[in-house]
DNA sequence: GCCCGGTTCCAACAAAAGTTAAGGACGCCG
DNA sequence: CGGCGTCCTTAACTTTTGTTGGAACCGGGC
């Protein structure tokens, strides 16, 4: 994939989540990218490292992670094309979780340096990328919710229908299944339960005719009960720049 | 509390997370801030609201908080004086979570277009600020590691340790007690655990002679104990500005 | 084609956490 | 100073989740 197709993604990206203006997509698409390949389930960034650049997803599927004293791992986000899953290190410059891919991915690196000049240049583009932080701030927020609060059954549905949701932005959810790259294991992870219970909890779910997961795909059987079961309200991703 | 002490809290925090120059420090206190004070257990901006200041906390504890449609609430985070809670509504203007009172605060109001001028004007200060709701997201990741893999024993450990280093930062927690002013539902509503669960894992600690926790505030009883439970690594709090 | 490793799937049992219910402590207000 | 409400405390019981261990399945490499 040629680094203009990368920035294509972040552009459309950035015309969603926020106000982008013609100047400032002339400006990213100057933005100097380099393009690396990754294996499936390989770190691209380690918890403690010290990062340079920020790495934007042109295609494959990322999880951000933090791994606990007991060797137990969270889950703490997923991460689509198009997205910066490391925006942050550009102002915490050493990591304090790891970014790693689910899939084969290509990954575009923009230097730190690189990032801060454009934004002394130009402030309206420094906001979109703040904002951007912003809401991946708030989908964290929902995250605790989700682990927190919900039984382990609302707490996989939610996931499902948040990826869904946004795999639709990018036109990558058509239909009624979508992709969603995850081992029982991950699932477990990303839930705060144990691969076990991940495994009873979709097999649940497919019991009662609400979803259908296999191989890393999901295939949405009840549209009604899975809104219900999930409890999903998608203001939290802040879609609309107007809001 | 006249107005120049709200400043003063604000530019101390700022200090220690970030590098802040003398020019900042003169910007910030030429900064028009209302106060107001609110009693404990009172929302200060509500889910759905739109918010056009941020709010400073000059005195007082204060949460942010999201209930879900079964009526359960997850605190998201504790907040103490120096911090701005709802700094992320600058750019987000739809509040997605609640930020409330614990104990009666005074609050110290920024308008969000004071604020926009204030970043274009200097950019260094858009940083300190940009940084500051990064750290802000740092906590919410290892609040899902909390509450999404350590058993609630240790949740709560955690929490207590992360408070109490904070309040270190400011001053306000000498000795070996300090004030954690939550009642056993809130801890509940933190830990995404029932009050009956939270009284019991209270319970364990004081038996185990690790921590003493009365009339909201905690005294600890055997530090080795609690630190090794509490499975802490501060680095999420990214307090050095170098880092 | 066949073996191998990782997943998926499942059951039985153990532990953690939720639910319900009820008594006691404490502070506030009349 | 007494009553009332909130919080804390505890017990008994239920439900959810974790643990252990094992079998079936699947895909890729030899």
């Amino acid at each position: 994939m040629p680094s203009d197709a990368i920035r294509a993604a972040l552009v459309k990206r950035l015309r969603i989540s926020s106000g982008i203006t013609d100047d400032d997509v002339k400006e990213i698409e100057a933005l100097p990218i380099v393009v690396r390949q990754f294996p499936a389930e390989t770190p691209v960034v380690r918890d403690g490292e010290r990062a340079t650049d920020c790495c934007l997803i042109a295609d494959g599927f990322c999880v951000r992670s933090k791994t606990i004293a007991s060797g137990k791992r969270q889950i703490l986000s997923i991460h689509i094309p198009g997205e910066i899953p490391d925006l942050m290190s550009l102002f915490l410059h050493v990591m304090d979780h790891e970014l790693s891919t689910l899939t084969p991915s290509t990954l575009g690196f923009i230097s730190h340096e690189t990032l801060q000049k454009l934004h002394r240049r130009s402030p309206g583009i420094a906001e979109m990328f703040w904002r951007d932080t912003l809401i991946d701030a708030a989908m964290f927020r929902e995250w605790i919710v989700n682990v927190g609060q919900r039984p382990a059954p609302a707490r996989l549905a939610h996931v499902m229908v948040e990826l869904r949701e946004r795999l639709k932005l990018i036109g990558r959810a058509e239909g009624n299944s979508f992709d969603m790259p995850l081992t029982q294991e991950q699932i477990g992870e990303a839930l705060g339960i144990t691969a076990v219970h991940a495994n009873r909890v979709i097999r649940q779910l497919r019991q009662e005719g609400i979803v259908e997961l296999q191989r890393g795909r999901v295939t949405v059987l009840d549209e009604r009960k899975l809104l219900e079961l999930a409890d999903f309200d998608g203001r939290y991703l802040h879609q609309s720049p107007m809001l």
